[in-house]
DNA sequence: TCGCAAAGTGACCGGCCGGTCACCTCTTGA
DNA sequence: TCAAGAGGTGACCGGCCGGTCACTTTGCGA
């Protein structure tokens, strides 16, 4: 995330073309890393996109298709899933009640949701990192760090709950991971609805709210019929 | 799955031979894809592993690589999904109060989660597939076959759980693909984990018991604290 | 023992794509 | 107007790997 802080509009000239440019290039990276994954992407079509040639790109990364991508997922991936979690999981709020804890972590849910259905390519990317990792130990290090501070606020939000007693007392951690990867299950089969017709009558359409609430349901409230009383 | 039912010892001489060959082919195929994935593995490699030359990986899956894959992912991953799932939850079982279904489900989650501690390779095939199924129509069709029985047997048990009253009356199906989605993320970390040291301090050693154990309490009891009673 | 078909083999081919670099273009400032 | 260099370009290179096929080996029946 070693993006300046760059907004103030006066940069030089040359300045403020070379970071458009850039964002160009992003752009066309995403949409094709995102419609063919990392392997099916070429430069060749990236560049295309683009409307630059190809020997540009390694201007602007000259770590070439690596750097490309990995610059994608932190400004793009990573950056975008800290949004959601600083939105909705603030340190601040109050977790203090089972409700509030209920609607705190809702939200949580009903902001990821809502932010992938709003960025698809970002979506595929997200999606279509996990298996990579998983055949190199190297990258997956790095992934661990991009997301730790991510993974760091959730875990803090559990642990919040559990302190306040309006979540049960079970190791924060695991819960934080367990909340994540359920939504990232979620999204996956919503990911590959998208891409095959037959699918989407099986998942039906990524609809945020309704899938925030079964989600939220199943979680929080639990499967179970509540025996005793109801 | 058109592999026949073959075990009745007396096939040819010739056939039985056949019949080892081409598992050890996909022995040697499983490990390669199994650390390499799909994309990395190379055809070469795989037949040095199997100790046989590469034209003959041809005799045996003249489809070549995809084939090879296919059909590994066909007699393992999804034969192995099935096992668990009929074992957990045959059509007989009962769900008819609340502690019924929860035990049945746990034995399900448990039945996954040890399956694929026991079967690494397969587990990190079934991890990798996803990815690249989001980006190609046709293979997400085949896929969505091929699973299709499994997760009905899901979808059919929570159902029953539904229609006995011991779980909440909320739509099966994607309660079914909730469930399967989130043992999917907790064997993701896992998988993830195994491959690096520096993740395994995070997400913990896969012990089947005490995942499964903390996976059928929030998803069956709920995070919440049971607010007013307890 | 011999001959032939079935099975096995691996050197080779061709396409693909990440990366390079010699050349060109376009801006700038004097 | 022009010189200089910063920035852009895409034809080309080389390695890689899936797939082929002419040749070798094997084993069986005569």
């Amino acid at each position: 995330m070693q993006i300046a802080a760059t907004d103030p509009a006066l940069l030089s000239r040359r300045e403020r073309e070379r970071l458009a440019r850039r964002l160009a290039m992003l752009d066309a990276a995403l949409a094709v890393f995102g419609e063919k994954g990392f392997e099916g992407a070429t430069l060749d079509e990236i560049a295309e996109r683009a409307e630059f040639g190809k020997g540009t790109l390694y201007n602007y990364f000259p770590g070439g298709k690596d750097e490309l991508y990995r610059s994608l997922f932190e400004e793009r991936v990573v950056r975008g899933l800290y949004g959601v979690a600083d939105a909705a999981l603030p340190a601040g709020r109050s977790l203090a009640t089972p409700a509030e804890a209920r609607a705190a972590f809702h939200d949580f849910i009903h902001g990821l949701l809502g932010h992938f259905e709003a960025n698809r390519p970002v979506l595929r990317l997200y999606m279509a990192e996990a298996p990579r990792v998983i055949h190199d130990p190297d990258r997956m290090g790095e992934m661990i760090e991009l997301f730790a501070g991510f993974t760091a606020v959730v875990t803090e939000a559990v642990q919040r709950g559990i302190d306040a007693g309006s979540l049960r007392p079970i190791p924060a951690e695991p819960v934080a991971h367990l909340l994540i990867g359920t939504v990232r299950g979620v999204l996956m089969a919503h990911a590959a609805a998208e891409c095959s017709p037959a699918k989407a009558d099986v998942v039906g359409r990524l609809e945020p709210s309704k899938t925030a609430a079964l989600l939220t349901t199943v979680l929080f409230d639990g499967l179970l019929s509540t025996p005793p009383d109801a």
